[in-house]
DNA sequence: CTGAAAGCGCTTACAG
DNA sequence: CTGAAAGCGCTTACAG
């Protein structure tokens, strides 16, 4: 079935079954009625390939969900198949709700998942074989996304979630962060608040944007109420759950450990969880605990952690409603947008007065 | 930058750039060489709608998530947007696994959200328009099973996870169920084995092929060993936490309550442990729980939860590369195929000898 | 081994 | 208001 028999059978060419179609104004309401009728009737709808060679658009965005390890830290390299993507706690929100958002406004959505940087020609093949009219990259560090926008041409409709720039003004893209850093700041001032005066932090992947803009947050909000940050008060992680485990264990090998952290995700919470429970140390009464990302797990861990919730659907709906508006114009409209967070009180922070 | 581009820039005709693409084999190694050479330099990629029309398939799968609540009893439903399928700890990782499988051929995948009957369009409009080569539905109940098969073409490539089908022979597509009544079986036969002797469950959605399943299985381990349910014992639930709850609850109001339940699902679990914790009971030591799923959170739980796990990435995996074998043959080749789960000991059961 | 040409199923100026 | 025709960028018999 193709628009030529939808055309021989109402008795018209195929120019019109084409104008009731994309919805061209100057048809009798009467051809129009017929055509769609035949078109319901036997059930036609137009062939996507040779409407977007014709020149219609795709409707099509795609989400590249970028998780690279390729250097990561051996010890902290997580071999079962198991722990990749699959029950990551900030993709799939993200992904999820941007599809929903998409799909509202009648796109579809392509998602491919980049594990190497020898996977990235899948986002440039995606935009160059017109694939995809626009489309977002999360989770990508600053190297990858840079490699990302070398082969990427000028006027490819390009989102860009939690990914840090170097200027904005050289890279055109639409680009989305959270307020990682004065979140970060407000979990540490919520601790100082509580009267806690040596306070430490489980750093995220500091060669990530969010990770980054944690510590700083949180380094700003020490300085600002004239503490100092012990150097064994602080731990290094990368945002999984076992360099968490690592990272608090190693504070609390401090001379003097602190009462109250801040952990940069929730996932290393779950990390620094065991290492404080095997210290035989309790939460809250011996170290208050706060985490980041507010993910499900989060309101089950006993006690419950008190966190930092970003709306990732939030997130992902303003990306999609970004990146469709510039599709719809047919040209990248470049915009920076920080979304907001706040913190989500739970038992895991308690006042040191 | 066109075919016809590069074929001038090596000296050649569209015909030649066209067969070293596709590799032909009669092709000298020397103009190969040169045709890619050009594509490398010029960054060429072919336009993949125009491909599409002359032939050449897609490489797109469709995954088409369907959640539909239309006909839920109200007080089940969660009016929250978020509560949707963003958490989703079933959807979630089957879509990741799938993605990673058909990536990994170098398929690209197409992702699609129905929340109600009225957007059931979306997947008949995937295939027809020919955005997809082949597609699965996940998450549908048996009625909105059918309306899909209603207008799906015959020769349409079509996967079907957890869905029950009325007669294997009549609707032709790749059938992917987990063993749910041997699972739900081995989990009654594990509590008895434990020396429970009144035990209960909490039902999922029975109008859902594993809700049903597991009921079944569960009942028919009970008659095995010739032990009785009782009426009381039974909550019927429909896969939500809040719908685990109000069944525990009705539960633990029996006269003599059961010392171990069988909970359809771990999300259930979760509302059940809230429920036992309000009646003072105590986990596993009044009352023995084991769940279905093993979600990540089951094992964050308090105590951390006794489950059965079915691989979800096993699935996705399966059905991305069963899916792709009727692809790339050029016709469906109907499958039914059962996966296996097994039992993930915690904490949550206890012995009662 | 390789080019000219037809064809895939649409859309859209152009002309009437 | 509407049809004939060109064109979108490929692939693939066909012929040589």
């Amino acid at each position: 079935m193709k628009s030529e028999d939808i055309a021989k059978i109402v008795g018209v060419s195929r120019s019109t079954v084409s104008r009731v179609i994309n919805n061209y104004p100057d048809i009798p309401s009467s051809t129009r009625e017929k055509v769609l009728n035949a078109i319901r009737e036997y059930n036609y709808y137009p062939n996507s390939s040779a409407r977007r060679l014709a020149g219609i658009k795709n409707s099509t965005l795609g989400i590249f969900v970028v998780d690279i390890k390729d250097n990561e830290n051996p010890h902290h390299v997580i071999k079962n198949d198991e722990a990749l993507l699959y029950d990551n706690t900030f993709f799939a929100p993200f992904t999820n709700a941007f599809i929903d958002q998409a799909n509202k406004t009648h796109y579809y959505v392509l998602v491919s998942t980049i594990y190497s940087t020898s996977e990235l020609w899948k986002i440039h093949s995606a935009f160059h074989e017109k694939r995809i009219d626009g489309g977002v990259v999360i989770g990508s560090g600053k190297e990858d996304y840079k490699k990302i926008l070398q082969q990427m041409k000028q006027n490819f409709i390009l989102a860009a979630v939690d990914i840090e720039i170097e200027s904005f003004n050289e890279n055109k893209a639409i680009y989305i962060n959270t307020n990682n850093h004065q979140a970060a700041y407000d979990t540490a001032k919520y601790l100082i608040e509580l009267g806690h005066r040596n306070i430490g932090i489980v750093t995220g992947d500091l060669g990530k944007l969010s990770g980054k803009k944690r510590f700083d947050g949180f380094k700003q909000a020490l300085y600002d109420y004239k503490l100092h940050l012990n150097d064994e008060y602080i731990g290094y992680g990368d945002f999984t759950e076992p360099s968490g485990y690592v990272a608090m264990k190693k504070i609390l090998q401090s001379h003097n450990p602190p009462t109250a952290v801040f952990v940069s995700n929730d996932t290393m919470a779950v990390g620094a969880y065991t290492a404080i429970s095997e210290s035989k140390l309790k939460i809250p009464d011996d170290i208050s605990i706060i985490g980041f990302d507010n993910i499900k797990i989060s309101g089950y861990m006993s006690p419950p952690l008190t966190t930092v919730s970003v709306s990732l659907s939030d997130v992902a709906r303003t990306t999609a409603e970004l990146l469709i508006q510039s599709v719809e114009k047919g040209t990248l409209t470049p915009v920076q947008k920080i979304v907001n967070a706040s913190i989500v009180k739970r038992e895991s922070c308690k006042s040191k007065k």
